[in-house]
DNA sequence: GTCTATACAACGATAGAC
DNA sequence: GTCTATCGTTGTATAGAC
């Protein structure tokens, strides 16, 4: 008995490439950028730990590549897009929630982690908002696009934190109408709504 | 001058503990919880590492003694308290911002840093905003206080989410006016006005 | 009780052998 | 392209000096 796990040596690059980026999503989400080691996403990926360093130059490298929005980003675009202009917020929202609710928020509470800390969780956050929402907003033609998409995007993401990692009640387990309801109506006022900025 | 760096042994434990939470307050802000490490702060402290067992048996307990939140909590709650009621979320909302933006953001970043990994962070964050807003609205007699008070929770929380995590502009250098004006609107509604949600 | 010194397993990363 | 050996650093535990 040789090696209980991998008898010669691997054969091409490419399945090794791969392995390391599956395992490191799962491992990435469940336990953070800080929380998953090397070792535990090499050990899961059946490879060895310096292959990371080969093929990513390194942990961050990795996560850099291995980071994925917690939606699936064509489905917003699609919805944003064939929505009537009063009831993007609604839909989005519906969609998210969906989302989220079915991963327990474990998508969401993980790019969060990683957003306060990893600038490349950061940096997906926000080309994902500003170029979805904020190309719609220009075939609308409202007043101030740009800060209506960050409006927006400071109010998706806040229920995000309260409900997925603050976990704070009631809105923790608020149903999905509640939400639309409160947030909803919130959401659609800064695409589409009045400001209130005076001007224009 | 006995002892410009430290000559034989530290006089009492209070000193030691003090110059720990106070270096670890520094520390914490600056790099979060995992990027700081119990060296540095004990360093910077000028103390022996193993203090920081010692005295509050661990890093985790240290970060949960340390930790404070990035407001003087007692300001917003005269604030909340002393406020006409349809006037509490622009005042409170002009307070954060001028309070964060002193800190350059520092202080709400650090805290959001840690509470995404950290349950002593999130736990601190939750209580702070149950308490100081849930028992005004309950004063008031709004329906559905605590339902309004995350709700509130979640816009303010975003909105420091992508004004100094993120970093997205324009809201991100948008000045205090128009977020009175956009964002302050949402809180109030939270607070004291229709939610939306039929019932009473 | 308070503190210093040292030791330890696990971490991310690297150099170089095959 | 792949893996072993090893480095410096991390959080923490322990032994013992005063």
């Amino acid at each position: 008995m040789t090696h209980p796990k991998r008898r010669g040596r691997r054969p091409a690059g490419e399945d090794t490439k791969a392995a390391l980026l599956s395992a490191a999503r799962a491992v990435f989400t469940e336990q953070g950028f800080d929380g998953a080691t090397v070792r535990t996403i090499a050990s899961r990926a059946e490879v060895d730990p310096a292959m990371v360093n080969h093929w990513f130059g390194g942990k961050q490298g990795l996560f850099a590549a291995a980071i994925q929005l917690p939606v699936d980003p064509e489905q917003i675009r699609m919805t944003v897009h064939n929505s009537p202009p009063e009831e993007i917020a609604e839909r989005v929202l519906r969609t998210f929630i969906s989302v989220w609710d079915d991963s327990s928020g474990g998508g969401f509470a993980a790019l969060m982690r990683s957003a306060a800390t990893q600038e490349s969780a950061a940096k997906l956050l926000r080309e994902f908002i500003a170029t979805t929402f904020g190309t719609r907003l220009r075939e609308l033609g409202v007043d101030h696009p740009d800060l209506r998409v960050t409006l927006f995007g400071s109010q998706l993401s806040g229920l995000g934190l309260v409900r997925y990692v603050l976990r704070q009640e009631p809105l923790a387990s608020a149903d999905v109408d509640t939400l639309v309801a409160t947030i909803g109506r919130t959401l659609q006022r800064y695409l589409t709504g009045d400001l209130g900025l005076g001007g224009e």
